[in-house]
RNA sequence: GGGGCUGUAGCUCAGCUUGGUUAGAGUGCCGCACUGUCACUGCGGAGGUCGCGGGUUCGAGCCCCGUCAGCCCCGCCA
């Protein structure tokens, strides 16, 4: 039916005759001459209807279609009369003179509108989810929803070339109750039992290495249901990557060889290796593990600079072993009043007790901090004029978080430019376990199956907190981009670790039996890495939120508003799964 | 589980501070005019359970309580 698509058409095509189908995205009607942009895929072009080469039906149509009307054209390309310099036309320097029209899509009055004019706000997102197809349609999801595809097919590409097996996961599996909640699915011929929707691919990877499929990728769906934030859907995909015969230089390899690769896709070159970091110096340096490399503002131990004569809260801190620390700012000595609160109140709001300030300028230090460090001590800090100290006293794991957040608004204050676009580094030296203050329970800082650090194990029964782990995360911007490790294959270990985390043999049997089992039967070092595609595709499309990369995502609250899921079943659906609803 | 913001015409918003006649604007839609526009232009018109329920009041879009939905954040996300 078509020669080509609309957006399509260039210069180089002036002269053809050419069919066309689209959508009617805006009509200007001049009354003798009739204009319409219709678009499909690739863009918009330009259709002119005039008596001098469309006949007079044709005319009628292009006089009387409504917007988003699917339409078959016929015409032939021809340069426009004056050199047009509509940008936002990708086939903007041509025309088709149209000689034929046909509606082979009417349309109704679009819900919300998906031609905007200029500097028209988008609609509601409530509404934009609920028609979600006429949303589709603007050529800005468009664009999102072409690149997420690219990016799909290189990752593919590039695993395939490096001789990675695609080989698909069960969706139907078994609950692991840890970790994410699972989504259930009740079984009909097993009154009483259900499968679990697929948190990760995890363990059935392991399986694959143990079956001798020593390099497996897939593109895969997982599914948690926790709570969602703008970047957390319900079902997400992750590229998910494991490896035998490996250690973790060899993944570091490889997943920087699938990130340069994506980057590459969408136009931004990058270089690897990524610079690494362990996770006591991301932490000690930027205040959390997953630290943005852009920007400087690193923070710093200040303790020492404390005077015995500071406030008395100062000293109470490091009497009990807590530290002071804080960020030298260059440049912020220009923070207002107002600045200052605001960055007090995000302290305050990770945690914080307050915030202890000073800034230099041109000759002196002033603010409260200058009583806390005093003018010698401020000397060594080695501030120059125009800089700002900020400061928060207090336990590591609260003077982290504050600073971070204090960190996170520095960077984003106007004039305060990234030392480069792209800042990728690796994250490692993980701690293998987290105590849970609300248990009193060692919990796994990631998952059951990652293999302690092999400095550690002696530590692993005596001291299970000091524990690192060879866990390792992608971290881009400030963005985790992913995270994996080597995994644990002595089964002997596996079971310690079941049992440090307090889970009884009987359960560790029925829950995690198979991996065991599997283990037992002749297991290969394995390791591995999961990329979280779509946040991927959203930072590499500029988007903020995961729903603006995704083709049919859900609200915050889980629900589908276009297709209306979740929704009541019927009765007899119920008893046939053996189930009866409880309100 | 908790906190915050938002909800008025198909869409985007104003009106709420200080309750008071017929709730406005832009755009879209409908009609008329218009032969090179590109956010076409000009003229005319239709279009509203002010999210929903309750309360206060002589009177509620506006004040109070509850509720629903969407968004953002904390908890949570091995």
């Amino acid at each position: 039916m078509r020669s080509h698509r609309a957006g399509s058409l260039r210069t180089e095509h002036v002269g053809a005759t050419v069919r066309l189908g689209g959508w009617i995205h805006r009509v200007r009607d001049l009354g003798g001459v009739v204009f319409i942009d219709l678009r499909d895929r690739d863009g918009l072009v330009q259709l002119s209807f005039d008596p001098k080469w469309t006949p007079r039906e044709a005319l009628a149509v292009a006089g009387s279609v409504g917007q988003e009307t699917v339409v078959l054209v016929e015409g032939t390309v021809e340069l426009r009369p004056e050199a047009a310099r509509d940008a936002t036309m990708s086939s903007r320097d041509v025309e088709v003179r149209v000689s034929a029209i046909r509606v082979v899509g009417p349309a109704e009055v679009p819900a919300i509108p998906v031609s905007r004019k200029e500097g028209e706000e988008l609609p509601a997102e409530e509404l934009r989810l609920k028609n979600r197809i006429l949303d589709l349609r603007r050529p800005e999801l468009q664009r999102n929803i072409m690149l997420r595809h690219r990016l799909l097919q290189r990752s593919r590409r590039t695993l395939a070339d490096l001789d990675f097996l695609e080989i698909e996961t069960p969706i139907l599996t078994k609950p692991t109750p840890e970790g994410a909640r699972d989504y259930l699915v009740p079984s009909r011929v097993h009154p009483g039992e259900f499968y679990a929707l697929p948190q990760s691919p995890q363990i059935y990877k392991q399986l694959l290495m143990v079956a001798g499929y020593d390099r497996y990728f897939q593109i895969a769906r997982c599914f948690r249901d926790e709570d969602l934030r703008a970047d957390r859907q319900p079902e997400f995909t992750q590229i998910d990557i494991e490896a035998s015969f490996v250690g973790a230089e060899d993944v570091y390899r490889v997943v920087e060889q699938v990130l340069v690769a994506l980057w590459d896709e969408a136009g931004e070159p990058i270089v690897a290796p990524f610079p690494r970091l362990t996770w006591r110096e991301a932490t000690e340096r930027f205040g959390i593990d997953k630290p943005d490399l852009r920007f400087g503002f690193e923070i710093r131990d200040l303790s020492p600079f404390v005077r015995p004569d500071a406030a008395e809260f100062l000293r109470s801190a490091l009497a009990a072993g807590q530290r002071v620390r804080g960020i030298l700012a260059p440049g912020m000595a220009g923070l207002s009043r107002k600045d200052l609160d605001h960055l007090t109140a995000a302290a305050k709001g990770a945690g914080a007790g307050g915030l202890i300030w000073a800034r230099r300028s041109e000759s002196a230090w002033e603010g409260q901090g200058t009583k806390a460090f005093g003018l010698e001590g401020l000397a060594a800090l080695g501030g120059s004029a125009g800089d700002m100290l900020l400061a928060v006293a207090g336990a590591d794991g609260v003077t982290s978080p504050a600073l971070h957040a204090v960190r996170s608004d520095l960077v984003r204050r106007p004039g305060v430019q990234p030392s480069t676009p792209h800042a990728f580094c690796w994250v490692v030296d993980f701690p293998l376990f987290e105590h849970d203050a609300e248990s009193g329970q060692f919990v796994p800082a990631h998952h059951p199956f990652t293999a302690p650090h092999p400095e550690d194990v002696e530590f692993l029964e005596r001291d299970p907190g000091r524990c690192r782990a060879l866990h390792y995360d992608a971290v881009y911007n400030g963005n985790e981009l992913g995270s994996g490790s080597i995994r644990i294959t002595d089964p002997a270990v596996q079971r310690t670790i079941f049992r440090l985390l307090g889970i009884a043999p009987d359960e560790i049997r029925r829950r995690f039996g198979f991996l065991l089992d599997g283990l037992a039967a002749g297991a290969p070092p394995h390791g591995g890495f999961a990329l979280g595609f779509d946040r991927i595709t959203m930072l590499l499309a500029g988007a903020t939120s995961l729903r603006d990369v995704i083709a049919f995502p859900k609200t915050t609250a889980a629900r589908a508003l276009f297709e209306g899921a979740p929704t009541p079943v019927n009765a007899a659906d119920l008893r046939a799964l053996h189930l009866r609803v409880e309100d």
